[in-house]
Formats: C-alpha cells, structure tokens, sequence
DNA sequence: CGGGGAGGTGAGAGCGCTCTCTGAACCGCT
DNA sequence: AGCGGTTCAGAGAGCGCTCTCACCTCCCCG
C-alpha cells in the first residue's frame, strides 16, 4: 500500500502557533490551564494544517486506545444472518460511540483464527474485549486472559461456576424456559417436546435445564438437538415427528429454530396451535413477527444486554466486580426475561 | 478501565535471551540474518516470557498498521438485515485473513459519525478504507481524502465520472437491468414497471437507466421509487397498482424489494407470474429462492466483488491505478452480471 | 514595596519499537 | 600470513506523543 502523504505533527502545528509542543497538547486535550490568546492560536494552527493526533504515538505512552474489541466466535455468515448478534451489537455500538471509543470487531472462525485474536487482544490495540458466542471448549477465554485484557462476556461461559471468576452479562434463560414450558402446560398439553440449541454453549444448556425443570420425567425422545438455525430446527422437529408423532407442543432454544419447527409442521399438515402449540426463545421481532402463526416466545432485552456488557467494561466495574464477587466465584448479570403470548402458543 | 498487567517489552526479552534488542527484532520478524545459536535462545525467551510485540509502538516507526477500515455509510440495522453487505464482509474478511490483515467495521449514521470515523482514518490506524453504500451528498469521500489513506470503493462514487479519479469495483448494473428488461419484452410483456433502488446511490440510477435504455418511452407512472428494503418495496408496488392496474411485469432493484412487491401482488390477488412477471437484482440466496414463486433474478457475484475490492487494495494497484488511469479519469473495475431464471418470469 | 503562592508555559525524558550504521568476526584468496 | 569482502550483532537515534517537573510571571497580601 501506498506511503500516505505525511501528516502534520504536534510540532509543526507548535512552530505555527508560536508555542511548545506540550502547548499544543493540552489544547489539544481539552485546553486546560491554557490561556485565552495561545488556544485560539493553536486552534487555528490546528485547523489551517488538519492537524489529527496520531493515535499509535499516544497510545504508545497513555496505553489508551479507545477502542474495544467485539469477539464473536462464529463464521461471518452466521454473524450476518443471526439478527441476534445484530441487536446485541447495536446496543454496543450505541454505548461505545457515546463513551467516543471506536468498535473492532472480530471474528474467529478456525484454529489460527484465535491465534490471531490472541495476538491482536495483547498487541495493544484496544482497552478490553466483549466476547460471545463461547463454546464450551473454546480456547479463547484463555488466550484473552494471557492477553491480560478486560473482558466482559455475553453469556455465562462454561467454566464461570465456581472456580474461576468471570464477568458477563446473561439472560434468566433457566426461568425463561421454565415459564415457557409451564404455559405450555397450563394449555393443558402433555406430550411436549424441546428442540435445544448448540448444547456447547451455556444458553442452550440452560433453556434445557429450565425445560427439565418442569418436565421432570419427560420421555428422553421428546428432546430433540438442534443448534439455533433455521435448518436445525427443521431437521430436530422431522425427528421429533418421527420418533414421537403424538406430541401436541414444542418449546425450542430460540426462534429461528422454532420458525424452522413452524415449516416442517406445516409440511407435515399439523395445525399451529391447535394440534402442536409452539414457544420460541428470543423475541427476535423480525422473526417472531412475520412466521405464520406469529410466534409466542420468551423475551429477552438483547439491545440492553449488549449496551449493558459495553457499559461494564467502559466502567472499569468488570475487573472490580469480579475481585469483589462471591469469593473465588462470578460476577455476573442477569437479565430477566418475558413471556411474549402470540398466536402459536 | 484497570491498568493492565504490564507486557514485556523487547528490552525483556532481549536481556533473558543475552543479546540486543536489534537482534530480538529482527528474530521476531522473520529471522533473516540471525545465526542459528541465538533464533533458538531468542525465540525461547519469547515463549517463556509470552512475548507479544506493541503494535502502537510497531506502527509509529513502521507507518502500518496490518488492518483495514470498512466503512458503511449505514446504519447497523440495515448492514445488519441485508444479506447483501453480509456476503461483501465475508469476501473482503477471507482477502484480508489470508494477508494477515486486520478487519476494523466503521459504521456511520449521523453528522457526527462522520467525523469521527474522518478522524479514525486520519489517525493512523489503518492502512487503507474499502468504503461502501456511499450516497450522492455523502461527505465520506471528502473527509477520507483529507486523512490521505488509499481507498477503494464499493460501488461507482457519485463524483467517479471524468472530473475527479477513484478506484473502485462495481457490477454491470444498467446492463444487468437492460437483460432483465429486454427477458421481460421478450416474453411478451408490455407494461413493465420498474421499482428504483435509492436514487441517491449511483447502483439504483444505474439500474434505472438500464431500464429506460430498452423502455425508453415508457409510461412515467411505470417508474416507482423504493430505497432498497423489502417495505420500500411494498410502498412502491402499492403506488404502481393505483397508478397502473394493467401493469403485467415489474423490474425491481433489488431482491429485497422484489420480495416486497410480491406479497403486495399476492395481496392483490394478482398471479406470479401468469399475470405479473417479476425480476429482482442482486440474486442474494437466502431471498430469491425461499420467494413464493422463487425469484428470477441478476446475479452480481458479491462476494468477488468483496475480496477483489480488499485484493486491490494490498496490492497497493489502488492507488497506482488511479494515478494510472485514463488523464484524471477513473480506475474502476465493473464485474460482469448473469440473468438467473427461476419461476417469478 | 517585597515575599509567597498560584497559575501558566516550556524543556526534556521516555513510551516500545525499527532501522541504519558501525564494528567485529570470519571466510577465502593471494 | 595478510588482506579485502562478507556476514552477523550491537549501539543509538528517533517515530509522535504525553507528562512531569522546573521555571517564570503575575497577583495578592502583609
């Protein structure tokens, strides 16, 4: 790539405006203690040469960055087609821009990918990392605490139970399935079946767990795998079908598995909610709104999950918060969550 | 943000391994020149002591920074819901990984986002900026210029005819829409409307003159303006009904608002493609084949379009290119389009 | 009217790295 | 054995910035 044009330095805009290079840096930083006829010059030395600090020499002796390190563990196409990541990476977004601090995302999709995550997070290019979509055997929650930078999770990670400590932000997903399931109940179904999510990752352990809860002695083949896409629930609820053509309701992991549940139901000619009611998990509105029945489903507030990881990490609270959680154990939020009653439930 | 654990530096690694710190630098970047006794000592230093070289402080004497802006001049929502910038990220993402390059997304919405992603730029954070989904009054171009970083755009730039010079990859899109109306003349269909992109983007003019280009006489009340998205889509095929009720074909700019237009048309009562035939643009997958009926459709290879913009770039061709075209012309590479037929004409 | 304090400004070190330049060591050759 | 040439290692400057510290000015008070 080309050589770009050389930009000014705090010392041309010095020698223009007639004052020290450590003139110019307090202007620079907001003007205090600067008296009025030296910061209007320096402004405008600034202005006449476009002066823009150059951010590698700064963060080179403040160690800022301003910037923070989304990392989600899963291949480009699924970040882009998952309107989850989307609202949890608005709510980010929305956070970092109005704390003036920049967004890098990054994606990981192989072995060598977390190499070059690991190298980025302790190069020194950002002031922490919000990181999601962990799999249970995912070595990245290593390579980012070697990388000794701020981290605050989405989602409980696996290991975060006990032992280790770990700041996050999840949702009640145990609660959220219970409630979803107990309605189902309450409609008086009885053969209820449950597709889950990836079960590498806590949320899909969770939501099954909350399922079990309250189906203590379900039949084993009313649990079908899935792995939150629409293909998966598709494939989970033909299954589900096959092994057990009885069942009346199907609570799946999230909704864009259960949209895929809602099409294979329809295919196989049963009506929604009349012969098999159907709960999702989300409240992904894009999706939840436009299946055919409109989905009820459990809801949880992704936007405010995402704005409250970045406001946890820019508060400097994580790391305080997770030397102060209950000895040795966690410091995680937990959002609570809602049933949202539609018409396929 | 807490303090992070302070990294060794090259100094560190230089003492425990008994040599210089030139040597250490020129062992971590590649080892030419270095005898064999001292790469092992040097290299296990780096490996005990979990040595990860500064980039701040590799950048400011370097002048690179191994990462590449991707800048679109939309809001998350949107890059978000469109498959379209999805598919374009994944190719400039797997261009860039196989360069050992960094991606950073820029997302802007308002005024003051523009600013602060000029500043980002100017700042010294990246090597180049591939800029997309420019619109025509977008101050982007200007600002980018200004922090002199070599740029390639995605999609024609308003301003890239003649006057001014950029690099950029587009698709053939007046002659991808000229196919796909002369497809719907040849079929026999004679009130063919046309649903436009938004006009402020040079792809939806594009296709507009295309169309006009085989309907050059057409019927004003045929032409409809959407922006892109499935609802501008429903608006504009509502409008067209009103206006035109004898309508028997519809060219839209993209899938998206295809998609839109077909379910005002089913809404209708108006048979696809018996009694409206219908042509999308873009032949994004996830849209034109899950359609009822599946879509007909120009395809435009995003992906390629993604990773030759991003290979372009490290080459450093952008900005010899631009030097190179035609006297104070344009350097742009426009890929081909293919009329994709399924059932919807 | 002089001394002390406050507030404003400048000089200079140093952040962690690269890269040039110098010097040392060692090769083969005469 | 002595010499030029080559290779390899180290010393040191400097990238652009911040920040501490010393200094200087000016004002207020005794």
């Amino acid at each position: 790539m080309r050589e770009t044009a050389p930009r000014p330095t705090l010392e041309a805009v010095a020698a223009r405006a007639g004052v020290s290079r450590a003139t110019v840096s307090r202007v620079v930083n907001g003007g205090e203690g600067v008296r009025e006829p030296l910061v209007s010059r320096v402004r405008k030395a600034v202005e006449e040469l476009g002066y823009v600090p150059n951010q590698a020499a700064r963060s080179l002796v403040t160690r800022r960055y301003d910037a923070v390190a989304v990392v989600i563990a899963e291949p480009e196409t699924r970040v882009f087609a998952d309107p989850f990541f989307a609202l949890q990476l608005r709510g980010i977004s929305r956070e970092l821009t109005a704390h003036d601090t920049q967004l890098v995302l990054l994606l990981t999709e192989g072995r060598e990918d977390h190499a070059r995550v690991g190298r980025y997070l302790a190069g020194g290019h950002v002031d922490g990392a919000l990181v999601f979509s962990l799999h249970l055997d995912d070595p990245l929650p290593g390579l980012i605490h070697g990388a000794g930078v701020p981290t605050v999770f989405g989602g409980r990670p696996g290991w975060a139970d006990g032992a280790h400590s770990a700041v996050y932000v999840d949702s009640d997903n145990r609660g959220g399935a219970r409630e979803a399931v107990t309605h189902l109940v309450g409609l008086g179904r009885r053969r209820i079946a449950h597709i889950t999510g990836a079960l590498d990752q806590t949320s899909a352990a969770d939501r099954l767990d909350g399922f079990r809860d309250v189906m203590a002695d379900a039949d084993p083949r009313l649990i079908a795998e899935g792995d939150f896409t629409p293909a998966g629930g598709e494939r989970a609820m033909r299954q589900l079908l096959r092994r057990c053509p009885d069942l009346d309701a199907v609570f799946a992991a999230n909704d864009l598995s259960a949209s895929g549940a809602l099409r294979v139901l329809r295919e196989h000619g049963r009506r929604v909610p009349e012969d098999v009611a159907v709960i999702g998990f989300d409240d992904m509105l894009p999706v939840a709104e436009q299946t055919d029945p409109p989905l009820t489903t459990v809801r949880q507030d992704i936007e405010e999950m995402g704005r409250l990881m970045a406001r946890l990490l820019l508060r400097g609270r994580g790391d305080r918060a997770a030397e102060a959680g209950v000895a040795g154990g966690s410091a995680g939020v937990v959002l609570p969550t809602t049933l949202v009653r539609r018409a396929s439930a």
